[in-house]
DNA sequence: CCTCATTCTTTTCGCGCGTAAAGTATTTTG
DNA sequence: CAAAATACTTTACGCGCGAAAAGAATGAGG
């Protein structure tokens, strides 16, 4: 490494003695000079650590290297982990991704937007916070720059949507838990977050008739991203008040199952499919902690990897030139089966 | 709102009738022009939403309003919640922050400050991985951006270091649990991640000794981020083999005691403190999914609140001119007291 | 060896803003 | 009300790069 400092990329490109608009190109797609040429500038980047500026480089470009990813809830360990594949998977593409939470604040879900806008982003991949999303700023959004949708839907927006097949997570595990016990009764969010909990909740009913049972729905009073603490306190207060007609719950997600099981904990319930146990719990999305509950949680696995391939794969075909139609891809779980259910 | 649209702060500077040095004078601090210009212009911003081009901003200025958030592991809500707090508080201070997870990875970690520098940040906050971290990489670093760590402490590093008073925690719980049964064996995995876990450690030996008790620790093999894992496996196996003394068990996080109370589970034993359980668990962080296990953990909370104003405080401090010495900061955490422990 | 397509060099312009200097207008001070 | 201080305008330049055009060098194919 050399002592003297490279300033610009003209410096840069007098110390590897090939002009500096080849240069720029080497650095926009190095496939794209020739090989000699490559050779020689690799050569000098061994010797000066030169890296372009990376504000001159996007103001003037068109089109940036950057990408957009924002998830509903960071605090969340499920977005917290589908945000570092797309991450891992963008920058293996050679992009730059940034990431961002809305924190479940519909207004900061636009701030986030708003900012975003003004990186010129070569596309984003965005899991909206679903029902509060402001939908027509989205729709706005992904007018002017190219965006694909994950996790959960809004209809007819976006490049693409990737997700899951949530009315087949619901159907495997109603018959699962019908195979090996009393059909479940169905937990969820009066008021749920996403869309993804209406479709589970359609799955439910639909997979209870086929199978000739009567669905039986419990609803939770309660807003916001706070799962867990929802499903305690009116799991709770749904236990106190008989309101559960069978010994098997079916949760709409995973964090609404822990803190089920917390309400189980603390009125006493054993929790488990052994004969000494009150009541079997199940749960959707296979979360990072559901290995962890006391008993560890039965439930659906989502395909984290498929969703997260699938998601960067569609934004950078369209990015990269084919417009294809809007399509949307969704992905199986997979019956992950534990103590609890 | 009019509809031409403006396309640069020539143009705006023209509707608004003030010239565009003012205008990007305005821009760069809004108190810094007369109250009637300031008018003026804000009436123009009302009717056309004109943004100042952030790279070119960037370009010039010899210190942008970029704000750099690097947290070891996005995974663990810990850090989720404690990125988002600091965020919160870097945009109402007017800066721009940008969140980074080097998810464990020490060579990841060296790649965002490398990134990092690129975006000329006026500042940034790092709770680096810890142990794992390339030491020399971050004092390069720390040499050319004014850098706050926080949570995990890199000796002499840093314009400050904010965090938490480890052996306080320790020493805090060890008086409770002895207060109220038998002293507490310490679980810990072996090579820990970072140094907060050796403080931990000798406040609990210091603890004990004090209170005229020996000290038993009983280390878990296992390398990574992946705690809960390393709490339940070797937590198994540690009971197995007999090798907790007491009823009593202190683990040096939550998230390795969360592991631990499924290891409990598993092997049939009865978690908390009534008269028909078999072991006592506590943790140490207050996670914010430690409200939620089974039974509820027993914990010393962090100050967060505390730890990411302080950090964000200290940052400001010195990025907008009192340079002060290196400072450490360390906040007490408080005992939550709930069934396991 | 010649032809033609690539690939490179040279030159020039522009992006949108920061910044500095010098002059003019406005406000404050005594 | 004059002098001084402050805030503004005008003009000009520079940042580091992308992009485009025209000509020179290179290399492949016949």
């Amino acid at each position: 490494m050399s002592s003297t400092k490279i300033r610009n990329m003209e410096e840069f490109a007098a110390v590897s003695g090939i002009s500096r608009p080849t240069v720029s190109k080497y650095f926009h797609d190095p496939g794209s000079v020739r090989q000699s040429t490559r050779q020689r500038i690799e050569a000098a980047l061994e010797r000066y650590d030169y890296r372009p500026n990376i504000f001159a480089m996007n103001q003037n470009r068109k089109l940036t290297k950057n990408v957009g990813v924002v998830v509903p809830y960071m605090v969340d360990p499920f977005f917290a982990e589908i945000a570092r594949n797309v991450e891992q998977r963008c920058i293996d593409a050679g992009y730059r991704p940034t990431l961002f939470s809305a924190h479940g604040e519909p207004s900061l879900e636009n701030d986030i937007l708003d900012g975003l806008r003004q990186l010129k982003p070569a596309g984003v991949l965005l899991a909206p916070l679903g029902r509060a999303s402001d939908r027509s700023a989205i729709e706005k959004f992904c007018r002017d720059v190219p965006t694909v949708l994950f996790d959960s839907e809004i209809q007819g927006l976006g490049l693409s949507f990737i997700g899951s097949d949530n009315p087949q997570f619901s159907r495997l595990i109603v018959d699962y838990l019908c195979r090996t016990g009393a059909p479940p009764c169905f937990f969820e969010m009066k008021t749920p977050a996403n869309p993804n909990a209406n479709k589970r909740r359609q799955g439910y009913i639909a997979a209870m008739e086929r199978l000739g049972h009567a669905p039986d729905i419990v609803q939770a009073d309660g807003e916001g991203w706070d799962f867990e603490e929802i499903g305690r306190r009116e799991g709770a207060r749904a236990l106190a008040a008989g309101r559960f007609t069978t010994d098997t719950v079916l949760c709409s997600n995973d964090r609404l199952a822990i803190g089920f099981l917390t309400a189980c904990y603390e009125g006493g319930l054993r929790v488990g499919r052994g004969p000494d146990c009150a009541i079997r719990v199940a749960g959707q999305d296979d979360h990072p902690f559901a290995r962890y509950t006391c008993p560890p949680l039965t439930t659906i696995a989502q395909d984290y990897d498929a969703i997260s391939r699938s998601a960067v794969e569609s934004l950078f075909a369209a990015v990269e030139g084919s417009t294809r139609a809007r399509e949307v891809r969704l992905f199986e779980g997979r019956l992950v089966m534990r103590e609890s259910a």
